[in-house]
DNA sequence: CGACTCCGGATTGTCAACAATCCTGTTGAC
DNA sequence: GTCAACAGGATTGTTGACAATCCGGAGTCG
């Protein structure tokens, strides 16, 4: 009896489709948002009963949100002294990209081609919100749509591995999409690349769109150097 | 004040090399190696009361242990209905297996050679005492020997990041790791197959080093695929 | 004057009890 | 006989209070 062997998913993140009404969840999405905005900045500590107070919920709940956090890598856990918000140095980043990189071009590799229709048809909506939500300054939004993107994008590799070890990385480096969406000539040059890869992908132009994922992120890379120059 | 930017490592696992005191560690080693050891079956239940009697703890340790457990991919969490022992079939373990092997091959392609020998060293002696605790039979010592050497080996890739995931990926197929050392035979063809990789590290073999590394995975992977087939 | 020790405040780690949720076996109607 | 609603028990989710730990500064000794 039960003997179905239920197939066990590698659950990337807390991100069910579903109502998303658990009180952790609801801490979890605005620490995280206010990490990716800037709200919170790098090195910044977070005390537990201070937000337990500003979410009037308990602080078991605020130490579960901070645990997922963690998981994810936005903020550090030391242990009994507390929780700070991430803070990668430069070469961190180059070898955090570095890894995104190969893990990209893995899954373009592994991408069944030619791509079906609704894919294509999923990539465009979602880049249409992007530029709606650009054109309308809601940052936010645009950070969400520009992960979907690639969530959409690189899930399509046939791997749900892959897939999700792709996803932890992009999380892992969302600080500095962040700060890439906030320049507006690096989100409108996005948009294009976006639009670009669709087309590769429509044409199964695999070779193309492992150059074209490649080159997208270097923008952003390139910025961090930049910041890094200026304030060593 | 304060400014100064500590670099914040990507922690893999909560397997900090100091003494390792806290309730939640004992339990969740406790608990992982029951899974990995099979004491603890794929699918079966695990209910926090019972441990915490158990384990002569409160139930929020167990919670904490469990929640890391399921981090790395042991058991998986259903909300509100508790944790089960993960299960992956085996086109789960094909595609885990697919992506072990491509972190391997990008660690390999950029671990600086010629390998410092400290490295061989260390690598010659984990391997030395994965030897004598399998002369021994103490398998549990094997498999910790057998993470050793492939923690060290890929550690050495000169990425923290791209290490940390090869140890992630690592940990979630460790219950076929678990298996394949319970075969004599293939135990003793891992032996063999690490002083190889050894070899290929002394003489600065890359590409040979590759090939060694995949054809390794082969062995247990294949295990699985009869499995699968006397058991469909 | 510098280094060491010890104490106080702040913060995290843990516990036991309470509330919400889910599964199971039973009952009743169609 | 089958199906749906319903209670009962079991299990998880959450809370507030208590204990353990760590950091910083006052005080003391060399």
């Amino acid at each position: 009896m039960s003997a179905q062997p239920t197939a066990v998913m590698p659950s990337t993140s807390a991100a069910a489709p579903r109502g998303e009404a658990r009180p952790q969840d609801r801490v979890f999405q605005a620490l995280r948002r206010d990490v990716l905005l800037g709200r919170l900045r790098p090195r910044e500590r977070l005390v537990e009963e201070e937000l337990a107070a500003r979410f009037a919920v308990g602080r078991y709940v605020v130490r579960a949100a901070l645990d997922e956090l963690a998981r994810i890598g936005l903020v550090e856990r030391r242990p009994n002294r507390g929780v700070v918000v991430a803070d990668y140095d430069p070469s961190q980043i180059e070898q955090l990209y570095e890894v995104r990189e190969t893990l990209q071009r893995a899954a373009i590799a592994r991408m069944p081609l030619p791509a079906p229709q609704a894919l294509l048809d999923e990539l465009t909506a979602i880049n249409r919100t992007y530029a709606e939500c650009l054109a309308r300054g809601e940052l936010d939004e645009v950070a969400e749509a520009n992960a979907a993107f690639h969530r959409t994008l690189f899930g399509a590799c046939g791997n749900p591995f892959l897939a999700a070890a792709i996803e932890q990385h992009w999380e892992k480096s969302a600080l500095v999409h962040g700060y890439a969406i906030g320049v507006p000539a690096l989100a409108a040059r996005s948009h294009a690349d976006h639009e670009a890869m669709i087309a590769r992908l429509a044409e199964s132009d695999r070779a193309g769109l492992g150059e074209l994922c490649s080159r997208h992120m270097q923008p952003s890379l390139e910025a961090v150097r930049k910041t890094a120059r200026t304030r060593p």
